[in-house]
DNA sequence: CTCAATGCAAACTGTTTGCAACCGC
DNA sequence: GCGGTTGCAAACAGTTTGCATTGAG
C-alpha cells in the first residue's frame, strides 16, 4: 500500500514522478496502459517528465510487484497496476476495444502443467482476439479508424 | 499443401524466396521463429534475401493461414507454420528455453466466453512463464547468459 | 552531503515504406 | 509485357543508454 515504504526498504527513493505514475496506474486499474499513455497522463500531474523515466519506473514497479506487464496483439508493451486479483483480456482485432475477463481458468491449467513437467510456473499470459459487437454489426472489418 | 496453388488462387505469385521461407517454417514446425531467425535460415537456401521480404512474406502467410504469430514474453514477434493442431508454449524466464504445451484447454474457455459476451472470438494466445529444471537446479536465476 | 533519480538527447533495435529493377505467369 | 515481388536504403517507432544536473534522505 505505502509506496514510500516499499521503495525505501529496498534502497529506492520516493519521488514525485513515481507518485504520479502510481496515481495514473491506480486510476486506470484493469486497463492496460502503454508507456506513452502513462507518460501523457502522468505528465499532467508532474509536468516535464521524460519518457525514459516512465520506462525506468515501470521496470522497477514490475520488479517490485507493484505493476505487471500485459501482452496484447502487436507486441507492444502495456502495464497495469497489480491489485492481486488476476484477469485477462479480450481484444477486438478491428477497433482495438478491450474487454476484461474476470475468470482465470488458466491457474488450473498451470497447476496441471506444473505436475506434469519440470517447469516452475511463475506467471502466464492469455488474450483472446476477435471482433466486438460494434465491429461485427457495422461494416464487418476495421470500423473505428479515428473519429 | 501446395503453396503455389494457394498463392495463385489469390492472385499472388510463387517465388523462390517464398518457397525458401516455407521450407524454413516446415523444418522448424512447433518452434517459434523470429523474423531474424527466418532471415538467417532462409538466406542459406536463397542467398541475398532482404529482411523486408521476410516481414512482407510472414504477413502474407499469416493472412493466408499458412503461418501464425506467437506472442511470447518481451513482446517480440515470432512465427510458426500452421499445421492445424493448436498448441501453446512454456518459456523459461531465466534461459529462454521453450517447451510445447500440446493441450489447449483455452478452446473451451473461448467457447464459454463466446456465449457470455458480444465478442466473436477468432484466435487467442497463451503462454506460461517460469523456470525450467536446469535453471532451478543450477544457480537459480539467470543461468544461460552465453556460452 | 551523498548517491539515487531525472531530463535530455543521442544511440539502438525492430519494423515499415518508397522505389527502381526484376521476374513469375 | 503486365503487374506482383524483391533488395536496398531511408524512414519510423518504440526503447535504451550516457551524462550532467537535481533532489530525496
Amino acid at each position: 500500500m505505502d509506496l514510500g515504504r516499499r521503495l525505501r526498504s529496498r534502497g529506492y527513493r520516493l519521488t514525485p514522478q513515481r507518485e504520479a505514475i502510481l496515481g495514473v496506474l491506480r486510476e486506470n486499474a484493469g486497463r492496460p496502459l502503454s508507456p506513452e499513455d502513462i507518460h501523457a497522463m502522468a505528465g499532467k500531474k508532474q509536468p516535464g517528465m521524460g519518457i525514459a523515466t516512465i520506462y525506468r519506473t515501470m521496470d522497477l514497479f514490475c520488479e517490485l510487484g507493484i505493476a505487471f506487464p500485459v501482452h496484447l496483439r502487436g507486441g507492444y508493451r502495456f502495464y497495469e497496476i497489480n491489485l492481486g486479483k488476476h484477469h485477462h483480456h479480450m481484444e477486438c482485432i478491428a477497433c482495438g476495444k478491450l474487454e476484461l475477463l474476470e475468470a482465470c481458468v488458466i491457474d488450473d491449467i498451470a497447476e496441471l502443467v506444473r505436475d506434469g513437467s519440470d517447469f516452475l510456473i511463475t506467471s502466464h499470459c492469455m488474450s483472446l482476439f476477435g471482433y466486438c459487437r460494434q465491429c461485427l454489426e457495422g461494416g464487418k472489418e476495421k470500423e473505428a479508424a479515428e473519429s
